[in-house]
DNA sequence: TTGTACGCGTTATCAA
DNA sequence: TTGATAACGCGTACAA
């Protein structure tokens, strides 16, 4: 039915081993033989097995892609520029979506490496962050990349944006406007990026002399809803926000969501700031001003240097971008 | 290092292809037998490996989802159900992204089947409809199954909504509110389910005695700039829709930034009415009167289809749902 | 109900 | 620069 090796070496007159030399780009291969081999595997449109390389070789020719996050676009563009790597090298990606709260994550991940035999993994937050996971991971020897690691950065390698600063930079864009009361929703407290955008936030209101106001911070969870619950709080408060900075887009879109149902003027009676790939900021309106974070490319370069011959843990850092559309200083 | 079924054979004192047969659920295992093997199987945390299974047996435990679609939550969805059906039966999920427009499609399929030895497939729109891709697939004799085919029903397995009557209901919603003029955002040309659509809002017009009107229909690609620029153009038209259907939520959410940026209120000045699965359709504002498409339960089916063993080519229809949210009667 | 021997399609080892 | 042959870890057929 389907050809195997050993067909492609009669058909081209050379041994099994001589095709598997070529396929795999070896060295000492005769020119012409090579080109022989080429033409027969061409012409018979034959595929290897990943099935016979992996459990032959010690490649699988296969990455692990562990991911769960709230907002599908994440996941979206990770899985995008994840997988345009990996078709520079015909690789596969096996995207394991994972459930956080699940007692089945480590099983599940544990699968991927134990049962597919991948060549390497990527994790993204808050998995990256998980110890018994990386224990797993370390004691099974496996090269992981880590998206966003939020603990011990020299375990793995990594890539990520300065989470800190760029929530520095939005909130030093709000309060160069002229806001003092600023809104802030937290992500979900999985995430270590929800910790240091936070962080940023309070650097940038301290900076104009500006205290912490419990009563305008709410914890959040990345998602539509539980933005729109914070806003529907901080909103009914006596002295509300003049504007409010979300840890990421979809929680912005809730913030809006509600201070339209509230009649509210956007941006006149309040700014809102999100966080995002900035899929979603555009959806919305008006159109949100964002810190915009490359997902994409963190997923292509997250590839890259699990695919790369790389030694060492190298860490990437890739540059955010704030964009303003839609925000104006306190009425 | 990894532990084999060898090794879990010793352990428990059987032989290897009762431990084997334990694995796989077979019949004539002695009850405490398989209770000291799966207790064995446990205590090492014993994971066969997908490489051996698939090379050996018939089965590789996997399946492929082939899918591309323009909308990020599409995808998200289409995975989650396929992946929580499959977690059923401990089967991974393989999920290939491809491009609809690249001559690479029918090689990247062929890729999965061959290379990755599928169980079986499932298809999304557009390459559902595509004949070399069907051809090479029932040329390799594999198990597929459709979502929302537009062709050859009796070909694969397939799960689907009713499109048209979908679009007819909402059309007949926005007459039966008293408009019109409604204006008319195609899909994508290359998914048969936009004509679907289409000819849904056809029959719903002929139904109330309006014939089409070529300048409220606008052609879109399933995303959120062709819904925009598709609302510029009707939206300057000297006598501009009341109404406007959009294909799906994405185009939808176009049209509504381009409205409200020329200041119209909505819905009194225009009515916006989209179709999808309903998660982008809370976010914007006011929020969509949509057609709900159950996408995540699509996917469910599918892959219940594939995983059982069935035999015929069944075919499921899912029913939608109408949500209408802002919509009213034209000013 | 259990065990033995063989083969799946490829890579690795070592010899030619 | 090439080729013969032994693994890889599991399922299958058949024997016990």
């Amino acid at each position: 039915m389907k050809a195997t090796i050993k067909d492609v070496a009669r058909e081209a007159g050379v041994s099994i081993k001589t095709v598997s030399r070529v396929l795999n780009h070896e060295r000492y291969v005769g020119k012409d033989t090579r080109a022989r081999v080429e033409a027969t595997v061409a012409a018979m449109g034959f595929r290897p097995s990943t099935a016979a390389r992996a459990l032959a070789g010690r490649r699988s020719f296969q990455i692990g892609l562990a991911c769960d996050n709230p907002s599908p676009y994440y996941v979206y563009e990770m899985q995008s520029g994840i997988r345009d790597r990996c078709q520079q090298d015909g690789v596969r990606m096996l995207a394991q979506p994972y459930d956080r709260d699940s007692d089945r994550l480590l099983k599940d991940i544990a699968d991927l490496v134990d049962g597919a035999r991948v060549d390497g993994l990527i994790l993204t937050p808050p998995v990256t962050d998980f110890a018994p996971v990386l224990a797993m991971l370390a004691d099974r020897n496996v090269r992981v990349v880590r998206v966003s690691p939020g603990t011990s950065p020299e375990l793995t390698a990594s890539v990520f944006i300065d989470n800190q600063a760029a929530a520095l930079a939005m909130t030093r864009h709000l309060t160069g406007l002229g806001h003092r009361r600023i809104g802030f929703v937290q992500g979900h407290p999985s995430f270590a990026t929800s910790a240091q955008r936070f962080e940023g936030y309070r650097v940038g209101l301290a900076e104009v002399g500006v205290a912490i106001d419990r009563a305008l911070v709410r914890k959040g969870a990345f998602d539509f809803a539980s933005g729109a619950e914070a806003a529907e709080v901080m909103l009914t408060l006596d002295q509300p926000p003049t504007a409010i900075f979300a840890s990421n887009d979809d929680m912005a879109a809730g913030i809006l969501s509600i201070a339209h149902r509230r009649g509210l003027n956007i941006p006149g009676d309040l700014s809102v700031a999100g966080f995002g790939d900035d899929a979603l900021a555009g959806y919305v309106w008006p159109p949100l001003t964002t810190v915009r974070q490359p997902t994409r490319m963190l997923g292509f370069v997250a590839a890259d240097l699990l695919l790369m011959p790389t030694t060492g843990n190298e860490r990437r850092e890739l540059s955010f971008e704030l964009i303003v559309r839609a925000s104006t200083g306190p009425a």
